[in-house]
DNA sequence: TCTGGGGTCCTAGGACCC
DNA sequence: TCTGGGGTCCTAGGACCC
């Protein structure tokens, strides 16, 4: 360490050196975020161009095969049953539908619109396709689920010859580029928000759709971006929102004039440090192209909320039944995992977990069952179920050499039954009657 | 008219180890 | 013998996202 004590000379020495070490800027970023726009149901629409134009909704696990029978599809006031609005086209949102309500509100609000179930298969085939013809252009590409990306555009637009003096005139031409290539691959319209990082263009595509193109600079954060509300920073869900609406904060411009300090009071280091930064536009998140999954789950909401014990035989086989898909599901990519849940929702809406650490991972159905049932008799089953989840965490591949086992520790329950005994026999899933 | 299913990440306390 | 601090793992719950 240096010395310098009363020596200036020194002092500037250190100065020059501390810029020396300083990380030099990062060179602007140039981030996209794509869109789809009302993806599960434009997709719908793609194979019943009739609908076109009308107040269509995609939700309802359950909901009967839609089907064009006696001169009209299926109404979504005819629904009757559980169920949340998956996506909504643009004709049902006018009248004030949105993804997440209830399948009975929105039947309130427009029981002539047409209610079609979800086609999960046909999405995940039009996702791939579009994602396709995105890689085509540019292939920094981070999946943000089945309907949008984030695009690293850094590299590739600086090939895109700026036109005229816009300096941004390449990216815009190549944003445009790729808009074009996934309507053409897919017949599907999607919106692009075009920014130096991930947070400014997400926000970006949200601004013009359908099909817009949106691009955001430092520059546009007093205009455009302060104006709307703190809800459109995508990590402020209803509870933040809520929580600073109760402070006096509406939108995004009076959370950039919050103190970090005062945001760090009310939120926690942590969170008030980030929502700051947000609010002043700033976010050095890099696109991440490649990541590894982190657990895999099945869950199901039942038709009815069932009984602990008088509906005992179902809920097993319904537990089994889960077991074996996530079983499945594992196999079929390849991952097993170390880390055994359940989930159960009450009547009530209260939601407990259990989850149980086994020595070996596994995807193997059986060895899932039995650890959850373990899971299961930690909790007292007082109430209705209303829904029902199986998950394995702390993933590794299948083919990799299994891990080193890890220094044995006291097993904190019971081990399980023998490997070999039958199922629902040895674990009694749910209580007796006794 | 109650609120789906599949995920990720964070927090926080206790156990355990060095 | 007593105290203690840091790191990691495990578990439960919760916020949030698509």
């Amino acid at each position: 360490m240096h010395d310098a004590d009363g020596d200036p000379t020194r002092k500037s020495h250190d100065d020059r050196e501390a810029q020396a070490l300083a990380p030099s800027p990062a060179p602007a970023r140039l981030i996209a975020h794509l869109d789809m726009d009302a993806f599960y149901a434009s997709v719908e629409l793609l194979r019943r161009p009739e609908l076109r134009g009308r107040a269509v909704v995609v939700g309802g696990s359950r909901a009967r095969a839609a089907r064009f029978e006696d001169g009209h599809w299926p109404r979504l006031g005819d629904y009757a049953g559980r169920g949340v609005v998956t996506t909504a086209t643009y004709e049902a949102r006018a009248r004030g539908i949105h993804s997440g309500m209830g399948l009975m509100k929105a039947a309130a609000l427009a029981p002539d619109a047409v209610l079609l179930p979800a086609d999960f298969d046909e999405y995940r085939r039009l996702s791939r396709a579009f994602k396709e013809a995105v890689a085509e252009l540019a292939p920094a590409i981070e999946d943000r689920g089945i309907d949008e990306i984030y695009i690293d555009l850094s590299a590739v637009a600086r090939a895109h010859e700026p036109l005229g003096h816009d300096p941004l005139g390449g990216a815009r031409a190549l944003a445009q580029d790729i808009r074009n290539n996934v309507r053409t691959a897919t017949g599907l319209s999607c919106s692009i928000g075009l920014a130096p990082n991930k947070l400014l263009a997400k926000i970006g595509s949200d601004l013009d759709k359908p099909g817009g193109l949106t691009v955001l600079t430092a520059a546009d954060l007093p205009l455009r971006i302060w104006p709307l509300p703190v809800r459109r920073i995508n990590g402020i869900g209803p509870k933040a929102g809520t929580r600073l609406e109760q402070l006096g904060i509406q939108t995004i411009g009076e959370l950039a004039a919050c103190t970090p300090d005062w945001l760090v009071e009310h939120f926690g280091r942590t969170q008030g440090l980030w929502m700051h930064r947000s609010a002043h536009g700033l976010d050095d998140r890099p696109v991440v192209t490649h990541s590894d999954p982190v657990s895999m789950s099945r869950e199901t909401t039942f038709d009815r909320d069932l009984h602990p014990r008088h509906d005992r035989e179902q809920l097993g086989a319904l537990f089994t039944r889960l077991c074996e898909q996530v079983a499945a599901d594992l196999q079929r990519k390849g991952w097993v995992g170390r880390t055994i849940g359940i989930k159960l929702r009450f009547d009530d809406f209260r939601t407990v977990t259990r989850d149980l650490t086994i020595e070996l991972p596994t995807a193997d159905a059986a060895l899932i069952r039995r650890a959850g049932g373990l899971c299961l008799k930690r909790v007292s089953l007082n109430r209705r179920l209303r829904l029902l989840g199986v998950r394995v965490g702390t993933l590794s591949r299948a083919d990799a050499q299994p891990p080193r086992p890890r220094p044995k520790r006291p097993p904190p329950m019971p081990q399980t039954a023998p490997a070999d005994a039958p199922l629902t026999q040895t674990l009694p899933l749910f209580p007796d009657e006794s």
